[in-house]
This record gives C-alpha cells, sequence and structure tokens, in this order.
DNA sequence: ACAAAAGTGTTTAATTTACACCCATGT
DNA sequence: ACATGGGTGTAAATTAAACACTTTTGT
C-alpha cells in the first residue's frame, strides 16, 4: 500500500485512466453536443478565458467504467441516471501532452505527466427537461451545435467525431433516438431527429411507415396547439413492445432508413 | 519525474492499462481462439499447470494501444503485422482480484495490487501457415474451440465471449472473414467459416448467389484434387474489388445472410 | 388568401426466401 | 455402386424506392 496514497485529497484517483462523455441532445432542429468550459485556475481568476471540453476525468480505483462515467458527468453538470454506452477507447500516448493543456493539467491534477487512456461515453439526453449545471472545475455548461463545436482540450475533437458515428451505428439496431426526445412527439420532430443524425434527407411517407410498422409507438389522443399550420398527432415510445419487438427479431436490425 | 521508474527494469510500463487479444482462427471446421498458459513460476517450475488466458499484458506510456496491442501478441505467440482491431474496454475494479490469479500477479507484476483496467482486442488469423511459438511469461500457446474454452484468468471469459459478439457483429459490416482462410479457398470452406462464426447454418444457393454478387471473389483456373467428390472451384478474395464495392456502399452492410 | 407542415397510397423494382436434383470424384 | 460434398435456378413473397396532392391551422 502507498502511503501517499492515504493522505492526500486524490487517495483512490487512478492517474492513467479516465472517462469522457459524449452528450448529445436534440432541440427539434439540430444535434448539440454538452461541452463543459475548464476553470483553468483559482476560482478568483476566471479573467481567463477557459478551454472548451468534454465533461470528463480520471476515475477512481474502486468503481467500474460505467461507473465513472456517471459519477463524473453528474459532477461536472448535475445530469443524473441517464443512459450511458461505452463505444471506445483512446490511448495515443501523446493525447494529453498539447501545450493548451499543460496548464490546466499541471493545475488540476496531483501527476499532471502521467499518460492517461480514456475511454469514451456517449450519451442520449431530452434537452427539454435536464438544464445542465456547471460545477467541479466545469466554469460553464452550454450544448453545441454539432457542426460549430470550438477546438476542444486533448483530442476531445477526436472524441466527438467518433462519438457521433457511433450514435450512427447504434441507431440502426436500436430505436435509441427516443432518448433524446420528450415523452409525447411527432412523427415529424422524430424524422427531423433522424435526419440530424444521420445528416441526410428522408423520405417522409417512407419513414412513416416504416415507423409505424415497428409497432412500438402508440398514438396519444393529443395534438399540437398553437401551430401555423394542420397540428401534428402526439406518439410515445412503447418500451413494452419494443422490447417484444426486440425478442422476435433476435439479431435484426432497426432500420427505418434505406442503407 | 519518479526516479523509482527510471532504474527498475520496468520502466516505462503502465501498472494500470493493459491490452488482451481475442485472437480467432479457423481449421475449415470450428471456430478457434488463441489461448496462451501462462507460466507461474521461474522456468524451472514447470510443475504446476499454468493458468490458460488471452494473450495480453501492461501497455507501456510511449506506445498507444494498437501498437500495444501488436507487440504484445507478438512477444507471447510470435504472432506478427496481424489484422487487429480494438473492441471494448473493461474496466470492472475487482477483475484483477480473484484469488486464483494473485500468486501469478506477484511473480510477474512490479505492482501486483494495481487496478487494471484492460483494452480488449480481437483479430482474425489464417490457422494454416502461422504457428504461434510461446514465448516471455507464456510457457505454452494452443488453439481452443471456441466451445471448449476453459476457465481462464481473470475475466478473460467474459471477454471472449464479448470479442465473439463483436466479430459476428463486424462479419455483417466488412467481409472480414477472408482473414481467416488461405489465399485460395473454395465457396463452400467460405460457407463453413461464415456458419461457424454465425453459429447457424446457412442456405448453400443463397450463401453463393449473395457472395459472387459482391463481386469481389475470383475464381482461380484450379480446382480441389484428391477428395472423394466433385472437386470444388477454388476463389481468391480481390482487395481491389473490395475497394470498389466498399466506396459503392459507403455505409451499406455486408450482407449476405439474412438478418 | 396564404404559408407551413401534416397526413396519406400506389406502382415499380429489387431483394429475400424456400426449395430439389444432378455432377464429379475417391473408395 | 455408393457416399460425399459441389454446383445450379425459379417462383412467390416481401421490402424498398420514388413520387404529389389534400388537409388543417394561424396570421
Amino acid at each position: 500500500m502507498d502511503q501517499k496514497a492515504k493522505t492526500l485529497p486524490n487517495a483512490g484517483i487512478n492517474p492513467n485512466v479516465s472517462v469522457d462523455c459524449v452528450i448529445f441532445g436534440f432541440d427539434f432542429e439540430e444535434l448539440k453536443v454538452l461541452l463543459i468550459q475548464r476553470k483553468e485556475g483559482p476560482d478568483q481568476d476566471l479573467a481567463r478565458e477557459g478551454r472548451w471540453a468534454l465533461p470528463g476525468n480520471l476515475i477512481r480505483d474502486d468503481e467500474s467504467l460505467d461507473t465513472a462515467a456517471g459519477r463524473v458527468l453528474g459532477e461536472l453538470t448535475g445530469l443524473e441516471r441517464i443512459y450511458l454506452q461505452q463505444f471506445q477507447a483512446f490511448g495515443n500516448p501523446d493525447r494529453v501532452r498539447r501545450q493548451a493543456d499543460a496548464e490546466w493539467l499541471h493545475y488540476m491534477r496531483e501527476q499532471p505527466n502521467a499518460r492517461v487512456i480514456t475511454v469514451a461515453y456517449f450519451s442520449l439526453v431530452k434537452l427539454h427537461g435536464f438544464e445542465p449545471q456547471p460545477r467541479s472545475f466545469a466554469r460553464n455548461v452550454a450544448w453545441f451545435p454539432i457542426d460549430e463545436v470550438p477546438d476542444l482540450a486533448f483530442d476531445h475533437n477526436e472524441i466527438v467525431e467518433s462519438g457521433l458515428l457511433a450514435l450512427q451505428r447504434i441507431l440502426r439496431q436500436r430505436p435509441i433516438g427516443f432518448e433524446l426526445l420528450p415523452r409525447k412527439f411527432t412523427l415529424g420532430q422524430l424524422q427531423r431527429l433522424y435526419e440530424a443524425i444521420l445528416r441526410r434527407p428522408l423520405d417522409k411517407r417512407n419513414f412513416r411507415k416504416k415507423m409505424l410498422k415497428k409497432d412500438i409507438l402508440v398514438a396519444l389522443d393529443e395534438k399540437q396547439q398553437g401551430v401555423p399550420h394542420k397540428p401534428a398527432q402526439y406518439y410515445r415510445f412503447d418500451k413494452q413492445k419494443y422490447a417484444e419487438w426486440e425478442e422476435k427479431n433476435l439479431d435484426a436490425d432497426f432500420d427505418v432508413v434505406p442503407v
């Protein structure tokens, strides 16, 4: 047992392994990513603009990777109990060697020169309802359109890229998109979500046909109100029915789009 | 800089991160996995049976994860320059806490109690041609049928399971199976490979139809010899043509089986 | 009246599926 | 002659793709 470890504030923190979360949100128009702005020094010193980064941090030695991802995300943004899925480990030896990150590492980390590999998670949250709050070393939290992500810390731009690819892949296999929408939604909103994630237009009639045929949506007896056009039917996702669909289609893909 | 690190034999070895390789092979009958048998003590002491494990080890601080996977595999089995793909990180805090692994850890590792997360890779090699040789702490190397994998070290049984699932998933997206066959092969052999990986029978005529339609196989002017049945046509995989197929089908799946 | 998005079906093409017999060879 | 796997085609069912107009509401 390392005596040092017991007395320092960072006891139990593993210096070599971190988790990072690519959190996607959808505002009915475009796909967004949740980023935090780091504090680059003591609280008083907010003159310097902090660098934007993915919410992430070193793991503890007594927690699993999944647990760490949930904990770190909560600590930095206040988001709790949300769907998180591991998608890739990043371990380039120079991923934490950028000059732009040196100061923050020295300020925050007990071992600023440690080699750090990171395990990346992605997640989907309903933009409407959760309001992330900056905490810990996050000075700010904000949603960025996926096309307007700034230059991020470390290799986080690469991680965002890969996260989007992972999301696109998963979307073909499971109707995961519902995590991004409120309980009730219209088919138009659902289609725009798919288009935002896949980054291409879909045929309206074919999309509706296929989606409804899965028999995992139930129509509510409620319609849009106050919209300057024909009000749309509201639907909700039926978890029960989806579980049945999944059982009957054990290794089928959830395809609602042409490949 | 840690002075200790410079003088020890393990200088540059990261105590917290390892890589493990799930290497698949195919002998025209069933799918196999390459395992190593660990030396549990000094070379003289070979009376004790070593535990079987996936080829894997701690990474170095100056290499990427991909590089580490290739290096470690080479060090333990002699296999070089083979296709390796990362598929999942495993980070349960008690994954290296099994009693059965304690002795080996104390014998091999400078920090036997360190928390270790591992990044798992899978790979496909031609059983015929490569002959893996035990080296380093591998006392033995052997191919095990995927259904007869013994109780392995650490969480390696779980990793093998996940690796097979990853392989099945990837096989739908890319015609990766050719890595498991010699340069020339028959359509029957190819089909048996798919059946071994997917663990279900496929329709012969439909399989051939779909596979040939991809236009990535070329028939050689050579047939089987000495077989007690109609000799089969030999084919080879055409990388060039596959590259073309991939370009034309940017995000299509390589489906040769019903989903 | 106009703008804006909702909602709706059909036709054609492509793909998937199920299925059975003859062929060439070694023993 | 017989056992063994190689090789081949078609018909029916399903799914995918392309495509345009009417409806309902707010302003």
